[in-house]
DNA sequence: AGCAATTTTGAATGCTCATTCAATTTCAGC
DNA sequence: GCTGAAATTGAATGAGCATTCAAAATTGCT
């Protein structure tokens, strides 16, 4: 646990341990699954109180929801934010978002770990839905744009509505394996099965990105 | 629930029982995840009695198990008929394979909430692991054979083992797709953007499959 | 129909769980 | 260093859980 030194402060230490909270429950999350997690974990980890967790969050639920709210608001921070670095060409913008999605910090098993366990309960709770669609409405449409734009460097003209869920889908598959087998993933790989294919699409224009 | 009407004799009678535990536990799983998959909702919506889950299965635990034991075998069983029923052509036995994980009888929320869910709890027990790995060596290997003879018919070298796993990933996404959005799954349309895929890697080779 | 073996039942058991809240500790302001 | 407000504690509570097993019901055989 990469446990932070308390803080000074009445505010700081509150917020200090409310955060020792969340990170101790995705750890837990991680290691036991939704089904296994339990408050008696998430605190012993924590080293807090039984009571403290229904202090800061109204129930164990509202954890839950709070800790799944963070992640996703952490992943969409991410892909913009190597999205703004990028440089303008539609192919680099490309190349940006799908190397954001192997970026060690968003693939990973904690962060894989919690998408997965919660996608896992949306049946039974249709609130999670909003938050467990990683590749959500803004991701889909700023891809759905390059690939037009890219269309009209090159003159092709590929469905970019069909690319999009394709390169989606493949992005996504890729998260499962390493989530199922995260010993034997080989990143450079899987980039290269991804690049391969926009290649053969685009030729020339991802070339030598992702060669394995 | 498709409650078959109760057999005739002890033996019968017996099986007959299980399944419909077996049944029950699938049908709660899907509903309310593994965290809400409980003995008393199981044998409520069964309608037997308590007792009868550790009568015919020794622990919670080991139902759970034999419930996924039984999928990955359906699924085995599913997706080699599709092979051995398909032409001898491998574009044809690619698409086939394609189309098999593209079939109601794998492609229905019953059958993806059971994935979903014990992939969630792989981490927590690596014993499911042989067990949800879905796209499972067998099925790699035949499909890497496929594009290799695809490659030996067309004169095109693109490197087999690439193409495998991003074609996985994109059949693996999705299935995700459709597992977290099954209102708005187009099947159709989700099929169109693979056959494009492979449509662009051998042109010609599998025209006319999967157009929108 | 009578009987014994098999199958099924469901109340009882002893856990573990999330949540509560009176009591205790901590700390900023004086 | 005192004081009162804020933050934290953890034992207590009651609900829900998987599992057990003596008793009851069902079945096939004679």
């Amino acid at each position: 646990m990469n446990s932070e030194p308390k803080p000074k402060g009445r505010e700081a230490v509150k917020l200090w341990r409310r955060k020792k909270i969340i990170d101790a429950t995705i750890e837990i999350i991680t290691r036991h699954g939704i089904a296994g997690t339990t408050i008696a974990r998430v605190v012993e980890l924590a080293d807090v109180s039984m009571g403290l967790v229904n202090v800061h969050f109204k129930s164990k639920d509202a954890l839950l929801t709070e800790v799944l709210r963070q992640m996703a608001d952490e992943y969409k921070l991410h892909w913009r934010h190597k999205l703004e670095v990028a440089a303008l060409e539609p192919a680099s913008r490309l190349q940006a978002l799908v190397l954001a999605d192997f970026d060690p910090e968003v693939l990973n098993l904690k962060t894989l770990g919690i998408w997965f366990a919660f996608r896992a309960q949306v049946r039974a709770r249709p609130g999670y839905l909003d938050l467990v669609g990683t590749r959500e409405s803004e991701q889909i449409q700023t891809t759905v744009e390059l690939f037009r734009k890219l269309n009209r460097e090159t003159g092709l003209e590929h469905d970019a509505v069909l690319l999009t869920r394709a390169l989606s889908a493949m992005l996504e598959g890729l998260w499962t394996e390493y989530y199922l087998y995260p010993g034997e993933f080989d990143r450079d790989g899987a980039l290269a099965s991804v690049f391969l294919f926009l290649n053969v699409l685009y030729p020339g224009r991802f070339q030598g990105v992702g060669v394995k």
